[in-house]
DNA sequence: AATTTTTTTGCAACCGGTTGCAAAGTTTTT
DNA sequence: AAAAACTTTGCAACCGGTTGCAAAAAAATT
C-alpha cells in the first residue's frame, strides 16, 4: 500500500540512498538529485516511514507523558500545552495513564520498549524512584511537579512547595487571621508534604495558630468537601488553606452548606489557579502555580536531554503568587 | 544498550527465529527451547523492540487520537477512559492536538508516516470529510462524536444530537415552559447544527416559543458568559437551552450577575453531565451524554476495524438522558 | 521396526529506511 | 592542462525484529 524509498528510487533513476538524502537534514545532494527525487516523490505521493527511519537511527521522535490525574481540571492545560509544544518541534507524545496501568515497573518497561526518545513524569504524587527508574534504563527523563532535592540525581521541573507552603501562611497572617487550618491534598504527594512543612514553620514563626490539619483523599471537589466536614468541626477555624482548588471548592461548598459565607465568616485559599477559580461562584483567592512557564521549560529540558545525554540534572523552580480574588479577607491599608 | 533477539540467541544457544518464536503469540515452540530462552531473556533483560516488531509485522499499536478540544473539562473524561481502554488492549494512544497542528491535511499525513494502526476522530466540530480522509489513505477511522448519514461511509460513534435537541424542547414544554432560547456551542459544530434543528423543530410542534437563538464562539465559560448577555436582553425568555455544561455555568452567572434567580427568574439546561455540574454552586439540570459507552464503544470498534479492515461502516447511537437537578423548573406532579 | 503424520527448528529473505566508505564527478588551484 | 580539494553518488552493511519454507526431530500409526 504505502510508497517506499526503492520506488521512488526506480522513478527518479537514482539510487535508494540519494532518495534518503534528500529527505534527510543536512544530507549532501545536489540540486538536480534533488529536483529529480522531489518531483517522483510528488508523483507518488511518498513520505518516508517515521518507522523506518526510527528503526535505523535509534531515534523514534516520541516522547512519553506518563500522568496519573487525569481527573483535575489542572491537567487539561498540562494536556494541552505539552501536546502543542511538543508538536512544534516536530515531536509526538506517547501518554501513559498510571492509574492503569499496574504496576510503575511495567511503564518503564514499555516506554523502553517503544524506545521513546525521553519521557516526562508529570506528577507530584509519585517518588523521585519512579522518575530513576527510567535513568537508570537509559531513558532521559524529566519529574515534572517533582520533589527537588539539593544533591539532584535527576532533572526536576516545578516549583517550591515549601516556599509556597511558607507564603500561604504570610498571607493569613498579613490578613490577621489568627487560627487557621490546613487542607492539604493526597498525603502521600511530596508536594502536600512539602507545603505542609513549610506552612506550619512559617505558621509557628508568625504566631499563627494552625488549629487543624487534614488531607483530601484526592484531587477532587469531593474529597475536599468530605475532608472539609472535619474542619468544620472545629469553629475556631477562620481560614483554610488547600492543597488544589478544586479540592478548595468542594471545602467551601462544605462550608457554606453548613450556614457559614465566605469570607465573612471563613476564608479560602486555594492552589493552581484553574481557570475555575476565576468563576463568580467561588471567585477563589488562590496561589498560582505557572503551568505554562513548567511545560514549556519541561519540554525544552527534555529536547536538551535528548541532544545531549550526559547533561548533569538540573532543577528548575519557577515563582508562584497569590492570586486575589474573594475568598479571603483583604489585605488591610497600609500606612 | 539496548539487548537483542541476537544476543539471547547466542545465550540460549539456539537460532534467532526461536527466540522470535517465544515472544509471539501463537507461535510454534517446544517447552524446552522457550525455557532456555526466556531464562537467557532474564538473565540480559531482553525486552523485544516494538519498532523492529513494527516494521516487521507492520503493525505498530499505536492508535492516533486526534482531539482539537483540549479546554474543556469533558475532555478529561474522554483522555482517561481513551487511554485506559487503550492500554488494557496492549495499545497505545498517539495525541494530536488539532488546535495546534496547522492543516488537516498535515495530521494524516503525520499518522500515516507513523503509520499508526487506526485512528478515532474525538471532535464535533470537524467536518466528516476529516475522518474521511484517513479512510482514503487507508487508516482505519473512528469519527466519535461525529455525524451521522443514513448512508454512512465512516464509522461513527456518538449520540443523535438531533433527537437531544429535541428532547430539550420537551423538557421545556413538559415543565410548563413557553417561551425559550437557544444558546448554543460553536455554530459550526455539526453537533450544534443538529440539536438546534431538533429543538427548534420539536418547540413549533409542541407550540414552545424559541424568541431567541444565539451561539457561543467556543465550549467555555468565558463564551457562554458573554453570550448570555445577548440572550438577557430579550426579558421574556423564561429558560435556556445551553450547548454545553460549561457554557451554561457561564451563562448561569451572567444571569445572576444581572439579578436574576435560578430557576425562579430564569431556567437553564445544559449538555454533557461533567462533574462540576453536580456542584452545590450551580446544581445544572443537564442532559447527560454517556462518555463512558461512546468511548468504549469507539476503542472496541477501532480494534475490530484493525483486524478487519473489510467491515462496512457502522453507526452507533447511544441514548441520552436528562438528569434533574436544581436549575430549571420542577416537573408538575402527574395527575 | 518401518512408515506416516505432526511438531519444532534454522535458514535466509524481508520490512523501509540510514550511513561509512570509496569511487566518480566537479570545482578550484597552481 | 594537470593536480589538488571538495562534492556527490552508489554500494553494501546495518538497525532488530518476523516469517515462509524445507529439513530435522518427535509422536503417532500401522
Amino acid at each position: 500500500m504505502a510508497v517506499t524509498l526503492k520506488e521512488v528510487a526506480e522513478l527518479a533513476g537514482v539510487s535508494r540512498s540519494a532518495v534518503s538524502r534528500t529527505f534527510t537534514d543536512g544530507a549532501s545532494v545536489s540540486a538536480r538529485t534533488r529536483e529529480k527525487v522531489e518531483k517522483a516523490a510528488k508523483t507518488l505521493g511518498y513520505k518516508p516511514s517515521l518507522i523506518a527511519r526510527s528503526l535505523a537511527t535509534n531515534r523514534t521522535k516520541l516522547i512519553g507523558l506518563v500522568a496519573n490525574n487525569f481527573q483535575n481540571p489542572a491537567f487539561l492545560d498540562v494536556f494541552d500545552l505539552f501536546t502543542s509544544e511538543l508538536q512544534k518541534r516536530e515531536l509526538r507524545p506517547l501518554l501513559v495513564n498510571l492509574s492503569a496501568e499496574t504496576s510503575p515497573k511495567k511503564v518503564v518497561e514499555l516506554l523502553r520498549q517503544y524506545s521513546v526518545d525521553g519521557v516526562i513524569v508529570a506528577t507530584s504524587t509519585l517518588p523521585t524512584s519512579f522518575a530513576i527508574a527510567f535513568q537508570t534504563a537509559g531513558i532521559p527523563v524529566i519529574h515534572t511537579f517533582g520533589k527537588f532535592q539539593a544533591n539532584a540525581n535527576v532533572h526536576v521541573v516545578g516549583i517550591d512547595n515549601d516556599y509556597c507552603g511558607a507564603m500561604a501562611a504570610r498571607t493569613f497572617s498579613e490578613r490577621g487571621y489568627s487560627t487557621v487550618a490546613l487542607l492539604g491534598g493526597p498525603e502521600t504527594a511530596t508536594s502536600t508534604q512539602d507545603r505542609s512543612a513549610g506552612f506550619q514553620r512559617t505558621a509557628a514563626e508568625l504566631g499563627l495558630k494552625v488549629a487543624k490539619v487534614c488531607f483530601a483523599e484526592n484531587y477532587t471537589y469531593k474529597a475536599g468537601r468530605d475532608a472539609m466536614r472535619d474542619v468544620l468541626k472545629d469553629p475556631e477555624v477562620e481560614a483554610v488553606f488547600c492543597g488544589d482548588d478544586l479540592i478548595c471548592m468542594g471545602a467551601m461548598d462544605a462550608a457554606r452548606d453548613a450556614g457559614k459565607s465566605i469570607p465573612e465568616d471563613i476564608g479560602f485559599l486555594g492552589f493552581n489557579d484553574i481557570g475555575m477559580a476565576g468563576w463568580d461562584a467561588y471567585a477563589l483567592t488562590t496561589i498560582r502555580q505557572p503551568i505554562r512557564d513548567i511545560i514549556m521549560s519541561s519540554v525544552e529540558l527534555v529536547v536538551g536531554m535528548v541532544e545531549n545525554p550526559g547533561r548533569s540534572p538540573e532543577i528548575r523552580l519557577f515563582p508562584c503568587s497569590v492570586i486575589e480574588r474573594g475568598s479571603l479577607r483583604p489585605l488591610p491599608e497600609a500606612g
